[in-house]
RNA sequence: AGGGCUAUCGCCAAGCGGUAAGGCACAGGACUUUGACUCCUGCAUCCGCUGGUUCGAAUCCAGCUAGCCCUGCCA
């Protein structure tokens, strides 16, 4: 019954989802069965004001995930009630960034801003209730009345204004009759609530800002509590996912939607944010490492923004599966990078080509090769994914191999070149090491071997074995080309966070390697085009540094080793 | 400290009174034209602590402890 072939870790896990639901879908699961929604609508509500990160993109699958499962919609809303933060290029950016994710919005964006019409009515519909009233109190005075956490507050002395007088206020406080400030709109609740957003928050404030969808039509705007339970009710959202931090303002998200009688008033479910451990997140930290020049800009591969990580050669499918891995649950959590990575060699397994780069090249001559002549190998892309094809490569007298892969005095358990051993090159013939040259300083200049004709790769040569297989490239084709290693940005042993506030770098966190040699056809790999580099990891083509012909490789994950070099 | 929430393996995370799933990581081994992949094997006698209820508790009760969040006219 069940589908047996799961090639990746996102199917085995999606079949197991079936028998275990997280917290969320329990929630759902309950709610459709009571009847109290037909149908399940999420949404992803960013306030357009910087870069989506990934734990953004938990929320964007979390959301869009649940729709699909439920066949129900996800609607991506912008929530820009607060002008003096929100810029048009970020709501640009972030459009960009859920598409990449993949996450189906249906084709139209919406903005909280749309909806201020309504938002002024259910404030007037309020007032009329009594519900809300004006009040002239400064923010200062505000704060004072309210109380502390272990005190209760006051009654604002507004409190008690006819409904007659709070509508004629509010009216011209929305005609621009005051100065930012002067006065606010608040909810009728209860000054003397343990929960403090429940102490007659404000629901309106007077800013003269030019709002970057509506211009200058208003001078009032919502507060969050007011304008979100408003946001999601118009939508028909069922279920309205959000982070811990909200959970307090849950009793007040149901006072609204209450008092303005909603039929099917949306419920507030909150989940914990999902951390990656020792990556850094926050805006002003991101904004300082830029303008300091530690990264190149918000989408410097080693930054883990949406814009990082899809320049690092991350996947929308690696991203999700690494959602699906990590789960939801109430409990604050921070998962290891390691995580991740597996997401993505998971994905680029069976999709990329596997092709040779010598990052760190040492010349190798076979003495016995034929001078001036040059054969064309067949190499297969992929050894474990036929449809990827093969390729030819050329192969002659002078290589270029890896400079690790040889040792003039081996420990132990080496298995690749130093003298007297024999290794495979892949895909063309065993050499063996006959001597070396070294220079003054004694670093290794060439190696020298002699190649056995008879092991040519695929003649079927059974008469020995090797115990290693290293990669190679013909020198005289072989492509110069610039290669970015990452390491951690952040200095592990140390932690994130310094007292004073600053972050620990790793100095070694990026090396560019500018004498890395490729194969001849990846001269023309094009932005955004992944490869695994045999050995050496998964490589993806630089959109930014790369120019047509010359290509900028950023390693996005190294592939694992067992390999331990001994003493 | 007034309120809210959370505590299960190094990291995530199932579990919802019947005697600790799974993944990542890690460690062994097999296989190998990537020391990769794949495949085996191992990895919490114990569920923050202490009591209690029960034939039986990670799951129920009580009391503690620790962590996170809340006193914006931010979201």
């Amino acid at each position: 019954m069940e589908n047996e072939n799961s090639l990746n870790g996102v199917s085995a896990e999606a079949s197991k989802e079936e028998a275990s639901r997280n917290f969320i879908e329990q929630i759902i699961d309950k709610d459709l069965e009571e009847g109290k929604y037909l149908s399940v609508a999420t949404r992803f509500p960013p306030e357009p004001n910087g870069y989506l990160h990934i734990g953004h993109a938990k929320s964007i699958v979390l959301n869009s995930g649940l729709a699909k499962k439920y066949g129900g919609k996800f609607n991506l809303r912008f929530d820009d009630t607060n002008p003096t933060k929100e810029k048009t290029e970020f709501v640009e950016s972030i459009i960009e960034d859920v598409k990449w994710l993949g996450a189906d919005f249906g084709d139209k964006v919406l903005f909280a801003s749309d909806y201020f019409d309504k938002m002024y009515e259910a404030a007037v519909f309020l007032i009329k209730k009594g519900k809300a009233f004006v009040c002239d109190l400064t923010a200062d005075e505000i704060k004072e009345y309210r109380g502390t956490l272990t005190e209760p507050g006051k009654n604002s002395p507004y409190r008690d204004r006819s409904v007659e007088e709070n509508l004629k206020l509010f009216e011209e406080m929305k005609d621009g009759k005051y100065g930012d400030g002067e006065k606010v709109l608040r909810a009728k609740i209860d000054m003397a609530s343990p929960n403090m957003n429940m102490r007659d928050p404000v629901i309106y404030r007077i800013a003269r800002m030019t709002h970057h969808n509506t211009g200058d039509k208003w001078c009032i705007y919502p507060m969050y509590d007011f304008a979100h339970p408003i946001e999601d009710a118009i939508e028909g959202i069922s279920h309205s996912i959000c982070t811990l931090e909200f959970e307090d303002h849950r009793p007040l998200y149901d006072w609204v939607v209450r008092e303005l009688e909603y039929e099917r008033p949306p419920r507030q479910i909150e989940f914990a944010k999902m951390y990656l451990t020792n990556v850094i997140t926050g805006k002003r930290y991101i904004k300082r490492l830029v303008e300091n020049g530690t990264v190149d800009g918000w989408d410097d591969p080693r930054l883990v923004s949406i814009a990082a990580l899809r320049r690092r050669g991350f996947t929308p499918e690696s991203i999700r599966m690494f959602m699906e891995l990590s789960g939801v649950s109430k409990a604050n959590s921070s998962c290891d990078y390691s995580m991740l990575e597996y997401c993505i060699r998971e994905d680029l397994k069976l999709k990329k080509k596997r092709v040779m780069a010598i990052l760190d090249p040492v010349r190798l001559v076979i003495d016995n090769y034929p001078e001036g002549q040059v054969e064309e190998l067949d190499a297969p892309n992929n050894l474990e994914n036929e449809e990827l094809g093969s390729r030819k490569l050329p192969f002659g007298r002078e290589l270029l191999i890896e400079r690790d892969d040889f040792m003039i005095d081996p420990p132990k358990k080496y298995f690749r070149l130093f003298p007297g051993n024999e290794v495979r090159l892949m895909f063309a013939y065993f050499v063996k090491c006959v001597s070396y040259e070294t220079d003054e300083t004694g670093k290794v200049t060439v190696v020298h071997c002699t190649y056995d004709p008879e092991t040519k790769s695929g003649s079927g040569f059974e008469g020995r074995k090797v115990k290693g297989t290293i990669h190679w490239l013909y020198a005289p084709t072989a492509v110069k080309a610039t290669v970015k290693l990452f390491e951690n940005l952040v200095d592990e042993e140390k932690g994130v966070y310094n007292e004073d506030g600053t972050v620990n770098i790793n100095p070694n966190s990026r090396t560019i390697i500018d004498d890395a040699y490729v194969e001849p056809a990846l001269k023309d790999a094009q932005p955004f085009e992944s490869f695994q580099f045999l050995r050496n990891g998964y490589f993806n083509v630089d959109y930014k540094d790369s120019k047509p012909g010359v290509p900028v490789f950023n390693r996005t994950a190294s592939l694992k080793s067992s390999y331990k070099p001994q003493q």
